[in-house]
DNA sequence: CGTGCCGTTGATGCCTATCAAGGACCGTGG
DNA sequence: CCACGGTCCTTGATAGGCATCAACGGCACG
C-alpha cells in the first residue's frame, strides 16, 4: 500500500502515476494532502504555451503526462529548445523572479501546478522536500552539462544519436519482444532546434540511421533501434 | 565586524576573500567554525589536475583564489569546456559517485577542500546551508542554459562576445577611470573549447573585435572593452 | 478532392575547421 | 646579455559540414 493511498479519496494525488519518481515522494501522506490541496491540475493541448520568456515566475510545474519544451528566442527569431521535460520533471525551479525562457506543451501535457512561495515555505518546512528538489537540480545540471558537450564538439549525427538515447533513457519501451521503441512526440523542427540543427540537417540524418540499417522508423512520430551498439557508439562520438 | 571576526585567529576561513560570497556565508560563526576544522586547504599551480573523469567525487571544493576549467573528453580526443570556475563557485556539487569531467586549473589556484559526506550531514544539519547550496545549483543551470543558447545558435563572434560579457561580470573590473577591463587568464584553446570553436577561429574573432573598435587588447590575458554598447548587442544576438 | 502543414530530398553557398607557416613571448643556458 | 628552443598566438589558403534555398511528396483535415 503506498503512502498515495492514504489521502483523501479526492485528494488529486492520489492517481498521480508519477509522484513515486518526482519530488512529492519526498513527503508523507499528511505533508503531501498539505501540500496540494491549493494547487491546480492544467491541462494543455499540443502547441499551448505554458508561459513565456518574461513571465512573472510565481509558480512551479510538475509534468504528469505529456511533455514540454523549454525555448529561448534571439532578437532575430533563432530558436534554441532548451531541454524537454518529460513526466516526473519540474518546470520553474529556477530562482530568477521572471522565466528566462518560454515553456510550450509538445503534445498534450497534464501539469500540477504549486505557488512558488509556498512550495518555498514547504521546503523551509520539511528537509526531505529540499533535499529531492536540490538532487532534481543537480540532476538537470549534470544533463546540461552533458548537453554542452554534445552542442560544442559533436556531429550532426552524433547529436541525433545522442538525443535518440536520452529519449529512449527517458520514455522508451524495450518489449519484452526485444523492440527497443523511443516515441518521438515533438516535430523535426523541434528536434533540430534541440540539437542546434536544421530541419533539413535532422531529417538526413534520420535517413541515414536508416540506411546504416541502425534505425527503423515505425512511423514520423516512433522509431526502433535496431542496432543499439552502434547507436551507443555514435552518441558517445566513437569514430567509426 | 564580520562574523568571520568571530572565528579564532588560526581559523582558515577568518582570511577567506570569497566567504561572503560563497557557501560558507549561509553559516553562523559557531557552524563555520565547526564546519571547517576538517576540511584543508589545497594549491594548484596553473595546469595542474584537480581530479580526472572517473574519479571518486568523494570531496567538494571552493575556489577561493584562481580559475579552475571542467573538461569533458570524447574518445577522439575532442575536448569540451564545459564550465570555468572562478573564485566563490563550487566544484563538484553534482550528485554522481564519480566525476564526469576532469578539473584543472587554468591560472594559479586555492580552493577550500571538504568532505563531501561531511559536508551533506552539515546541510542536513543547517538549512541555511541547504538552501545557500540549492541557490547556487540552480544559479548554475541558469548559466548552463545560457551556455547552450550559445552553442546552438550563436556565430562565432557572438560566442566571443557572449563569453567576455560573462568574464567581465566575474571577474572584470571597472576601473575609476571606466575602463572596462577583462582579465584572461585561460589560453585561447581553452576559450576555444569552451565555445565549441577552434583556437584559430577564436584568435580571428579577436582581431576582428579589434580591428571593429569594440575591444583593445592592453596584452594577450587582458582585454579592455571599449564599446560595451556593441559588444552587448554581438553577445544577445542582435544583427548588425 | 483540394488545401495546408510537415517531412524528405536535391543543389548551392557560407561559415568554420583544417592544414600550414610565420611571429611574439618567455624561460633557459651559454 | 643575448642566442636559442619551445609554446602560444596570429594569419593565410583550402576544404568540408551544415545551412540555405527550392521543390516534391505524404498525410490530415475540411
Amino acid at each position: 500500500m503506498t503512502k498515495r493511498a492514504l489521502l483523501q479519496d479526492d485528494h488529486p494525488c492520489r492517481d498521480c502515476s508519477v509522484s513515486t519518481e518526482s519530488l512529492c515522494c519526498a513527503l508523507d501522506a499528511d505533508a503531501l494532502s498539505d501540500f496540494r490541496n491549493q494547487g491546480g491540475t492544467i491541462c494543455l493541448a499540443a502547441g499551448e504555451p505554458l508561459f513565456h520568456q518574461g513571465d512573472l515566475a510565481d509558480c512551479v510545474f510538475s509534468v504528469t503526462s505529456g511533455v514540454v519544451k523549454l525555448n529561448a528566442i534571439l532578437p532575430d527569431g533563432r530558436r534554441q529548445v532548451v531541454t524537454f521535460l518529460f513526466p516526473g520533471d519540474f518546470v520553474g525551479l529556477e530562482m530568477n523572479d521572471r522565466h528566462e525562457f518560454s515553456a510550450e506543451a509538445v503534445s498534450d501535457t497534464r501539469l500540477c501546478r504549486f505557488l512558488k512561495g509556498r512550495f518555498e515555505r514547504f521546503a523551509d518546512r520539511y528537509p526531505a522536500l529540499a533535499a529531492a528538489r536540490y538532487r532534481r537540480a543537480a540532476s538537470e545540471l549534470a544533463s546540461a552539462h552533458q548537453k554542452i558537450v554534445m552542442l560544442g564538439r559533436k556531429t550532426a549525427a552524433e547529436r541525433l544519436a545522442s538525443f535518440l538515447t536520452d529519449v529512449h533513457r527517458r520514455i522508451g519501451t524495450a518489449e519484452v519482444s526485444g523492440a527497443k521503441l523511443v516515441p518521438l512526440p515533438m516535430s523535426r523542427g523541434d528536434i533540430a532546434d534541440y540539437l542546434g540543427l536544421t530541419k533539413e540537417t535532422v531529417s538526413r540524418e534520420f535517413t541515414r540511421l536508416r540506411t546504416s540499417r541502425i534505425i527503423r522508423p515505425r512511423s514520423v512520430t516512433l522509431v526502433e533501434i535496431l542496432d543499439p551498439q552502434r547507436m551507443r557508439e555514435l552518441a558517445f562520438g566513437i569514430a567509426a
